[in-house]
RNA sequence: GGCCCGUUCGUCUAUCGGCUAGGACAUCUCCCUUUCACGGAGGAAAGACGGGUUCGAUUCCCGUACGGGCUACCA
């Protein structure tokens, strides 16, 4: 009785995967592998102008990247192959052609300046943007206005046309969708969509539809932006493969821009300072760069988190999800139905929280090549491992570890002694040079070396909170970074030395 | 302009007719911390408006306003 789920996530190769995008996929996936289904990826690419070739590849990167990975595509293989439109083409064709006979579309001849000079033509201050409808197909060069004969006779002459769908004149089209409930249309609204292109291309909605029936697709999500086309799809449906056999529709709600109003844009994180891409985007054609939320310091785990949550909730006050958590929470029903504005704020809060409480030896590697990448060489060892863990609370992005870490490795290039040289004095300096000398008899690690701190300082009759801060600033450079004496722990002995006594020269 | 969708703190949201409207981010105050964070405690902050329905509406219905999406041989 029930289908198996199945769902698909459609991106065409146009360019970087956005926010919107991933946090379908997500979707799209958590359902799915809550409901023991098959996640699909079809590469729509049935726009030839627009098509850029490096996207592909791109959107296969951010899903690995994301762990959310397809079961079947066009590099996974699968059952339905091919999973890329352009590859399918000549099915596509067949169905047109189909629809043309029953007389559910028709052939439309009209030259792309026959289209403006028709919206010239009919554009009024109540309609400025006339469609090709039920009323104007009337009044065009198509298969219901010209004869048989002249029909035939420019399809053999090898004339450009494209297929239009012929929407009834009075039918309301209704269905549910699975977030917004009974969505109801009037035909007579809905203009006549190209369904096959000139060149032979189907457009996306002869092609989704297509599509999800061949992959036996039984759950369909997109965003909200797709709602206003859903009747050319439903009637579609209903001439081609019945709409008992459609897939559920989902419309998700659009994820806006933090400032004002309006869906996201990859214009609005260059503006305002925060990645929209899952990663780094540069566009072959532009070279234009947008930078990801990888290269920004996201982990996976806290990107995906972020998504999951702008738009959906449990029902409790938890905020912190793991996949799988995700996985076994999900529900379709709680998805919202009102769209979310970005807020970066947040989705740093959600990176800090997972930085927190993920295990260092997970991401160091990440750092360490953010370090190199910065001209910091360090080896991947456990004394590393240790550095971060002693400084991962501080760090809201994985790009954060090199400055709160950098002074582990090598020494501050300046040192704030502006704020100490204040309350310096010789008692002072004579106290480190004493402290120093006294090392040989403690043992070298963070608690020993306090101890010995704050007994000399007793026995000097200094107050310890007089020497805290010179110790940080000197060993530092300023005022930040963990526990003193555990820097000097990990630093060690020589290094401690040489940076207390190279300050003390400036004192 | 038309069609469709939406509307709880600044932001993300809880509430499925009975609440002093809860949480989180951000913000402010305090505590902890001999630095900066983490952490802890607390404060300020919301139901677009108008009609119904009901003993009772943030919650259900209808209008209005506002916001958004679509209106291509793009997806």
């Amino acid at each position: 009785m029930n289908k198996k789920v199945r769902v698909r996530f459609a991106p065409s190769p146009t360019g970087g995967l956005h926010l919107g995008g991933v946090r379908t996929v997500l979707y799209n996936y958590l359902f799915a592998k809550k409901h023991g289904g098959d996640f699909i990826l079809r590469i729509e690419d049935t726009d030839q102008n627009r098509y850029v070739a490096s996207a592909e590849q791109y959107i296969f990167d951010c899903l690995q990247w994301c762990g959310l990975e397809p079961d079947e595509s066009a590099i996974h293989g699968g059952p339905f192959a091919p999973y890329r439109q352009s590859e399918r083409k000549a099915i596509y064709q067949q169905y047109a052609e189909q629809l043309v006979k029953a007389g559910q579309a028709y052939y439309a001849f009209d030259t792309p300046e026959e289209l403006e000079d028709m919206r010239q033509q009919f554009k009024t201050h109540d309609n400025p943007t006339p469609q090709y409808n039920y009323e104007i197909r009337e009044r065009m060069k198509n298969s219901l206005t010209l004869s048989e004969e002249e029909v035939q006779r420019l399809l053999s002459a090898g004339s450009s046309y494209v297929v239009r769908i012929k929407m009834p004149v009075n039918e309301e089209i209704r269905f549910t969708d699975m977030i917004r409930g009974e969505v109801a249309f009037h035909s007579a609204l809905v203009d006549d969509k190209v369904l096959l292109k000139a060149d032979g291309m189907p457009t996306y909605h002869l092609a989704v539809v297509v599509d999800d029936h061949l992959m036996q697709i039984s759950h369909a999500f997109r965003g909200e932006e797709w709602l206003p086309s859903a009747p050319v799809h439903i009637l579609l449906w209903k001439y081609l493969f019945g709409l008992e056999n459609m897939p559920q529709w989902a419309h998700l709600p659009l994820i806006l821009k933090p400032d004002g109003n309006g869906k996201l844009s990859k214009r609005d994180g260059d503006r305002l300072g925060f990645p929209v891409f899952a990663m780094d985007w540069t566009d072959p054609k532009t070279a234009e760069k947008a930078t990801g939320f990888r290269e920004r310091g996201f982990l996976p785990e806290a990107f995906v988190n972020m998504l999951a949550m702008l738009g959906w909730n449990d029902g409790t006050d938890q905020e912190i999800f793991g996949k799988e958590e995700l996985i076994e929470r999900f529900s379709l029903e709680r998805v919202h139905k009102s769209g979310a504005k970005f807020d970066y704020e947040k989705a740093k809060w959600f990176n800090h929280e997972w930085i927190k409480k993920t295990s260092v030896s997970r991401f160091s590697s990440l750092v360490v090549k953010d370090f190199e990448s910065r001209g910091l060489n360090v080896a991947n060892d456990q004394r590393l491992e240790k550095i971060l863990e002693l400084v991962k609370d501080r760090c809201t992005l994985l790009t954060d570890f090199y400055d709160q870490s950098k002074f582990f490795f090598v020494a501050p290039e300046s040192v704030d002694v502006d704020s100490i040289k204040g309350k310096w004095n010789d008692d002072k300096t004579t106290f480190f040079k004493e402290w120093i000398a006294g090392w040989n008899n403690v043992e070298w690690n963070a608690a020993a070396l306090e101890a010995s701190f704050k007994e000399l300082a007793v026995t000097k009759n200094i107050k310890v909170g007089e020497l805290m801060l010179p110790l940080r600033i000197m060993l530092v450079g300023g005022k930040f970074g963990p526990g003193v004496f555990n820097i000097s722990e990990l630093i060690g002995k020589e290094e401690t030395e040489n940076r207390l006594k190279t300050a003390i020269q400036f004192l």
